[in-house]
DNA sequence: TTTAGTACCTTGTGTTGCAAAGTACCAAAA
DNA sequence: TTTTGGTACTTTGCAACACAAGGTACTAAA
């Protein structure tokens, strides 16, 4: 049986990755492999099946565009930009975020032995 | 079209429940009700038909288990009580959250316009 | 021409939260 | 007694999601 750690870790980003990812475009744009090693290094480990649908979902909901461009090696790289309604939801769920943080303190406030 | 909003907050729930309801039960035996009332103060706003099903996966890995206790009025109650392995699963779940909470701000440390 | 590297995409599966509806117990009112 | 309302637990069907696995395509070097 492998670690249940690992599992824990993977229902917990559940519904927080889309964050991320507005997070991150919303200061330059950037392609998806870049992307993944941007949330590798911060310890959010993504696998390309579910990086990708995740953008183009969010492309089909107008919270990001993308245009192509020249690689200086390898296939053209589709950059991702977020857009108008994008940073709008990157407010919510800024808002969101925190709340969800505050309610998880105050429940561990209320049960100190957590 | 409803508030985006809702939805938001409903997807960063994901996840995030199970390591709830062990943190509630970690300090003190629970029937599901009183886990509803518990969770709606802190704005974790968590309906039956999702709490039900979690709490009887939870029994069924091990993590709690149950014993029926009288109520002063109406039927029986269902109180759910944390074992050491759902004792042993809230510490991961602490580190977990802990290390999603720091990857997220490092996202936003290095992203100041989030 | 073949190989290696980069980049993007699709399919199938299992898990999960939720809405909605149902079952059952109890006590007070009709 | 029967009905009503409150409390509590359960089940079913659905939609969204992360992921594993496999596939396609472009480029350049061997």
């Amino acid at each position: 049986m492998e670690s249940s750690n690992d599992n824990v870790r993977a229902q917990m980003r559940k519904g927080v990755l889309e964050y991320c990812i507005l997070c991150i475009l919303s200061q330059k744009e950037a392609y998806a492999s870049s992307i993944l090693e941007e949330l590798k290094a911060v310890g959010m480990l993504v696998v390309e099946g579910t990086l990708y649908p995740l953008l183009i979902r969010q492309k089909n909901q107008g919270l990001l565009s993308y245009r192509w461009e020249e690689s200086p090696q390898g296939p053209p790289r589709k950059y991702y930009v977020i857009t108008d309604k994008g940073r709008a939801q990157l407010e919510d769920m800024d808002s969101a975020w925190q709340e969800m943080v505050q309610s998880i303190a105050t429940l561990k406030g209320n049960h100190e032995n957590c």
